[in-house]
DNA sequence: ACAAATTCGAGAGCACTGCTCTTGACTCGA
DNA sequence: TCGAGTCAAGAGCAGTGCTCTCGAATTTGT
């Protein structure tokens, strides 16, 4: 049974569970909490790489065996900051495209949102958007958080279509068939009533923003359009147009 | 002196080299290729992170210290590692791309080189776009290597602009004059007289291909357009046209 | 209220890792 | 030929993830 809230603890779902009532459940969700916070604090000094579940440990005043009661794995305690990681994006992303009405208007934040998360959260982007750690498989509770951010994009592009403000730029070449119906699935999820050619062109726009983010992360606008501020918005810009929110 | 060969051989600059003279410098770069060898399949199977030295050189047959005297450091065999894949993803696409006359036919040919070479090297590209290995510096050398890409990507632009084959499919907002002139110093040296407006169009085209291809590398197309081929050949379509390449 | 079941921290220990230092043998060029 | 330069090897250091065991503390069932 102390298993499962254990689990639960890891991956982050502790606001459904129930208050904690004897005290070693309370002492466990605060040391659990602890751990996360100090993993985290690491995380973000060394990268993901330079983890250390020992290094934890000493920090928090404990032996590292006893840490293995709460994340069974140093890739258990990975994944705990990994889930964290896409709900703490997404969430920014939300609240930067809600401040605003429009959808045009929430589309650029949220792309402006995304990239303002990532520069001040740069070890956790690449621990969401780096190399995958060999072996590792995202557990369900991973997917749906990391579609926090493309869900934003599509409400506004959907939003936009709605409102009968999205024209496309230019002539799109046919969708194959196999293509649509893969679009369609993510459409009746996300987005129903908008054609896949302006979902197509979403996702486009969509691997272009998370290229171009993980680009200035990596710095490979270095020598060219870094510092990348201007060339951010000017690409928004354009993608904004591409996706028809004229 | 021989350390400057040392130095050179590390980062993949052989070619440059004359005849080794002596046995003693023709056994060393022999056993600097078999420990990158090694070193490079090891990475193909476990990715960077599972890169050990001591592995390395038990499978060579020797002492891990004497690895040392090849390679200083991990990260120096690292960044040898990294130099070759720049160049061999280059090379790659470079082929891709020649295969092809007329400018359009080259860009298509250079974005699906670059994606096939991704899917039968991941780790390699992992390595290269991937994860920033904390406080690593790029040489100078792995910039050059870097930038054969994107020179292929803003040749066919320039050939298809020299044509006279490059139109705007739509009208695109002001260049700020930063922008400009970032831009305009990636134009004079890789592709003179095409308009920034176009140059700036194919940066972000370029970054849309690189986030597209680490997309679907890091499986976050899964549930969406995976498996992404199709998607892949639309994008590329549709990017096709966004740089004006009609 | 008391015993049984469970959970806990601590410690020892295993098999690794990158890296340093020393030692003695080897090779090469003057 | 002989000294300078280079080499592989070994021991060793500090660190890692992880497992196991062992008492102590706590919770739970009766």
């Amino acid at each position: 049974m102390l298993s499962n809230l254990c689990t639960d603890l890891a991956t982050g779902r502790l606001s459904r569970m129930p208050a904690h009532r004897t005290a070693r459940e309370r002492a466990r969700a605060e040391l659990t909490a602890a751990i996360k916070d100090e993993a985290r604090r690491q995380c973000g000094e060394r990268g993901a790489d330079g983890l250390s579940l020992r290094a934890v440990a000493r920090e928090l005043g404990m032996v590292s065996s006893a840490l293995y009661r709460y994340f069974p794995s140093r890739d258990d305690l990975l994944t705990a900051l990994i889930i964290d990681a896409y709900n703490d994006m997404g969430a920014a992303v939300e609240q930067a495209a809600e401040q605003h009405e429009h959808p045009r208007e929430r589309w650029r934040g949220a792309c402006h949102g995304l990239r303002t998360w990532a520069r001040t959260h740069p070890h956790e982007y690449s621990l969401l958007y780096g190399t995958p750690i060999p072996g590792y498989q995202a557990p369900q509770d991973t997917v749906s958080a990391a579609r926090r951010v493309p869900a934003v994009l599509l409400a506004a592009v959907s939003d936009g279509w709605k409102a009968g403000e999205v024209e496309a730029p230019f002539a799109a070449p046919e969708l194959s068939p196999l293509l649509r119906e893969q679009i369609g699935v993510v459409g009746t999820a996300l987005a129903p009533g908008v054609p896949e050619e302006v979902l197509a062109r979403t996702m486009i726009a969509w691997s272009q923003l998370f290229g171009m983010v993980g680009f200035e992360r990596t710095g490979h606008f270095v020598g060219s359009v870094d510092p990348a501020d201007e060339f951010f918005t000017y690409a928004v810009e354009q993608m904004t147009l591409f996706v028809g929110l004229s």
